[in-house]
DNA sequence: TTTTAATGTGTATTTTTAACACATTATTGC
DNA sequence: GCAATAATGTGTTAAAAATACACATTAAAA
């Protein structure tokens, strides 16, 4: 390693000395299952914490980007390979690690759950109902706070949801998808009007399956027309 | 420094590879001047940036907490106290730095450039207007615009701007940062109406001085009164 | 005293958001 | 097969917010 020179006037430490603060990153990987917004969490095996649900996350290796360690996370943890991953922010007081000096860079992450069933043979790993959720180890609740928020500003003007579902859906799944994650009901009629009207979805000429009512149209995402002026879902 | 066991079982490295992760801070300090706004920058003097302009940064030391660090490259450079101090980003590509591997946390700061001239006979510091800068060490244009991009949507539903003005100051005045902010131009109109909706003013019922034109009322920031429900500025 | 350049104020229009009810369709149970 | 059920699908109206716009007032400068 080589001097970090731009920092040389700061004599009274030597490099050495920061070099001890450990960089981890921490995944929020959120997912939709029975109407609930859920998060991808781990059992806990540091005796601080033991038993407590964590966050996935690893440390930053010294050759990989940033954004290249969240994304390795989430694909060794769950399969997936095309996902929505967003930084949202770094936590870094002195004590938040009983092990030593670790600041965490956080990420949120949305995937569609059925997609990657397979890889939770690891019965440590375990998809949690958000709402549920009071207490976790370290200052991961407060980072899954954070996150939480930021997913529900997110939402409003940015079509990320879609990765929450599968490739088609009906709209009454969308609707779903929104009163979970905002934690309030939308009015249907009023819901329907504004994605129509932002041309997020083609219409595929299907309907729903295997559903105990009425068949719903299916739709899927279109990716092709992001409209430029966004509007906020009522 | 112990050990980090919440990783051990990542064996294949040493927990001492971890540690080669610098880990900095770096502020893009805003102020507001002759109706412009303006970023505090200093001259680079690494060679590969040698007399460009870079943000005042530095790197996290291993006994302070993240939020402390920026906020004590703030004191230092501007000697100011009570300033407005938001983290944005965290930039971590393996190459951002050319002496080594330095992942750097960002904020962003407003503060009123009139209130610490004192502190700026260092003249390698300087106060630059963010629309001429097109070129900065190391990847800082990147942060300042990432953290001008996040100033421009807080302003809009935060009452924030008020750390960029004296004390005591006018609508016009309010409004001209407003716009040097957003880059763009506001019906006056209607940019007093909201802000007397909004009720962030305390009217001082006192009248500016040595203007050469009808003086402008005075206003304060009504701290105590933060409304609940925000409008976005048109 | 006149000119200049700013401050200060109100209304009408458009756009957006929010509230709200009934007919339609496929499934389920009898 | 038929009635009951539970969802889908659709338009209008009212309220709120955003935008566009013009003229009288005031103090300084000429």
């Amino acid at each position: 390693m080589k001097q970090i020179s731009r920092f040389s006037h700061l004599g009274e430490l030597s490099d050495k000395d920061y070099f001890r603060i450990a960089l981890s990153v921490d995944c929020v990987i959120f997912g939709f299952e029975d109407g609930e917004l859920k998060v991808l969490v781990i059992k806990c095996n540091i005796k601080e914490y033991k038993g407590m649900w964590s966050l996935l996350g690893d440390l930053v290796r010294p050759d990989e980007d940033l954004d290249s360690a969240s994304y390795r996370i989430l694909k060794d943890r769950t399969g997936l390979d095309d996902v929505y991953l967003e930084q949202v922010h770094t936590f870094g007081k002195v004590n938040r690690h009983p092990a030593g000096r670790v600041i965490t860079t956080t990420y949120f992450s949305l995937v569609n759950i059925k997609d990657h069933q397979l890889k939770l043979s690891d019965n440590e790993l375990h998809w949690h109902p958000v709402k549920e959720i009071t207490e976790m180890a370290f200052d991961h609740k407060n980072i899954l706070d954070t996150c939480l928020e930021r997913l529900r500003e997110k939402i409003q003007d940015h079509p990320v949801v879609f990765n929450l579902l599968p490739k088609k859906f009906s709209l009454r799944e969308l609707q779903s998808v929104y009163e979970a994650v905002l934690n309030c009901e939308l009015d249907r009629r009023n819901f329907r009007k504004k994605f129509f009207m932002m041309d997020w979805l083609v219409d595929l000429n299907e309907l729903e399956e295997d559903v105990p009512h009425r068949p719903g149209k299916l739709y899927k995402f279109n990716s092709s027309k992001f409209a430029k002026k966004v509007k906020k879902i009522s």
